[in-house]
DNA sequence: TTAACTGCAAATGCTTTGCATCGAT
DNA sequence: ATCGATGCAAAGCATTTGCAGTTAA
């Protein structure tokens, strides 16, 4: 939790810095996507910041989630034609389920793999990497077993 | 190029045996995949078969696209909103310019190193991996620094 | 023959945009 | 007081769907 609140700060004073402005519903949308465990979608985002803030719009929710995203301040994960947002720190593989769609978070800090020298050749300058592992969660093969 | 015969020829016998029509667009559509070495999308696809047959609908590329895709012998990736078609066989990494949102394969095969365990632990199936790198491509990095 | 496939056009659903108003600085 | 941010509604765009006509088997 005092985590959260120490990261949101540091989020905020960088945002400041940059001269964006802090508005409330930016602090709110901000506070959900680090609180939240899930991968939220702007929807789900939208409507949870809602319950604080009524007045809320969603082209508000994209159009913070973009910036934030253009900070790397979260990341975006497009799931079956949605994106969801996480604002995790340290890159981690996700399990994605083919079936329900559903995003499982794996705890390792996955030093990906990827020669240097293979960037390097191509001129390419690495931000971020993302391991993703397609396949069937527990209750979609239960389920496609017993069909 | 013979290899490419051969992979759509057992895709297609594939396809027979699970009860599939093999019509002409179909077979039109999954050479153009397999053939082309980057990733088109479904309109790209749609352009460049539409050569061959014009009286193509692109609802067919996304159906055909779509059971293709089912059936493992395509993988689909998303960047930037819309969807990318891939058909070499051996997974490997994509290095994805965040800004041009160009897609670059890299040769290599890809071993990914997430734990068995983990993934047993949570009772999912892995059924492929897909590793992305993101980040900026030469020019990007050009038009970048020259602004 | 007949059930699956195609093509068309309309519909869907997520995301973005234009613009008048509001509010953080 | 300024100019960026918000909220609303409309627009945009990739993808999907319904359906009548077509065709592979």
């Amino acid at each position: 939790m005092t985590e959260i609140k120490e990261r949101s700060e540091r989020v905020a004073r960088r945002l400041r810095m940059e001269g964006y402005r802090l508005t409330p519903q930016r602090m709110a949308i901000l506070q959900a996507v680090l609180e939240s465990p899930s991968h939220l979608t702007a929807e789900e985002i939208y409507r949870q910041v809602s319950a604080d803030f009524p007045m809320l719009s969603l082209a508000t929710v994209y159009k913070t989630l973009h910036m934030l995203k253009g900070l790397g301040e979260v990341m975006e994960l497009t799931v079956d034609g949605r994106s969801h947002y996480d604002g995790d720190a340290p890159p981690h593989p996700h399990l994605i389920c083919v079936r329900c769609h559903t995003i499982i978070d794996l705890p390792l800090e996955m030093a990906v793999t990827v020669p240097e020298e293979a960037l390097a050749e191509r001129g390419f300058r690495a931000l971020w990497h993302q391991v993703e592992v397609h396949g069937l969660c527990r209750q979609c093969q239960e389920e496609t077993s017993r069909a």
